[in-house]
DNA sequence: TTATAAACCGAACGTTCGTTCTTTTTTTGA
DNA sequence: TCAAAAAAAGAACGAACGTTCGGTTTATAA
């Protein structure tokens, strides 16, 4: 790897760190300059402009998700056992000072500004849900899941827990709110679940 | 009621529309007074500084809220008819081409910077939650939940929801995330309500 | 009606922002 | 090893930010 795309990846791993805690517009060339020791001009060589930063920066914490929370799963597991890592992984997969994941942070900052950056995390983002739902499918297949379960309303219930744990994560402790997702994704199951 | 009072009224009544939709740190002091129709000294002597200005349209969003979502509800009725008079004023409550809840845009955009106005909004969001609550607690007592029903988790699981329906909103139709919304809360009453 | 106070404006301030240059340093490949 | 290319630095820009200040207009109350 040569030296620019060496500095580049330290760039944009210090770049999520600070965009998980303050969010994506308050990731400011400056500051991030600072943070990784290199001035201004020299960072921003690297993108030619914040808005080609802000992207890279997503596309890399979408790499780290990915690397995280999905190939992190146990080889040829499905349905269920699947999605019960998958969440696991998610609550966990980011979170060193970062109050809230940076993508539900991003997409409630860009939700007002179409462009680029709204729709790379559009995409990111259905395709996430698109995935969980074909898990679901999988579970429901597989008999493991009623077979009337829509897997939409399944994800969609399953994503706002995520967002109500998130959220509540800086009102009550963080034991809290995580037991309380979990309580919920139980029930979640329990609902949907063929008895026994 | 005063010429100050009176202009100030409309400022945050300006203030709040422009917050929902873009945030309330993108609330700027140049756009609001141009919005207004003032000049940046005139709009900035009724507040001195800029977190004073916020903090007054968290106070006047605040009053909305109660005004459309609180007061809005049918004298006598409690339990799960008030919930549901509630969840149905909370979806409505404020929407002029706000994206998202000011709330939580707010929540998200200052969960990381300490202060007064996070700690405004949490106690906004606080009380909010605890009001939820007790109108849980009214339909347990009256019978109409399950009496080892948690209202905090009840309570928990219904927020979740909302957040979901506003994530989602300019992800699909709104009519797709209100119906996902109610869904979930028709699931949540089934799953902690007494049969029959 | 008139003096006083409140409301408002216009111009300017110091900072910080993203961005653009030019120049210097470092890396790279023949 | 050495020239070409890539990477980084330094200084400066125009614009926008919150804020201050002095002066002008407008409302208020005696």
């Amino acid at each position: 790897m040569g030296k620019g795309k060496q500095t580049k990846q330290q760039i944009l791993a210090k770049g999520l760190e600070l965009a998980s805690e303050t969010g994506l517009n308050d990731l400011t060339i400056g500051v991030l300059a600072t943070a990784t020791g290199m001035s201004k001009s020299g960072l921003f060589g690297h993108f030619n402009s914040k808005e080609t930063l802000q992207l890279e920066v997503l596309e890399y914490a979408a790499e780290r998700f990915r690397e995280h929370v999905v190939l992190a799963c146990d080889k040829d597991i499905r349905g269920i056992t699947k999605l019960n890592q998958l969440t696991q992984n998610w609550l966990n997969w980011y979170q060193p000072d970062a109050v809230t994941c940076i993508f539900m942070n991003a997409s409630i900052e860009f939700d007002d500004q179409p462009g680029a950056i709204r729709d790379h995390i559009e995409s990111t983002l259905t395709n996430w849900l698109s995935y969980l739902q074909h898990i679901v499918s999988q579970a429901i297949a597989d008999g493991e899941l009623q077979p009337d379960t829509s897997p939409q309303q399944f994800v969609f219930e399953l994503y706002s827990l995520y967002l109500g744990s998130q959220s509540l994560r800086w009102l009550s402790l963080e034991d809290d709110s995580r037991s309380r997702f979990k309580s919920g994704f139980n029930s979640l199951l329990a609902k949907y679940g063929v008895s026994n």
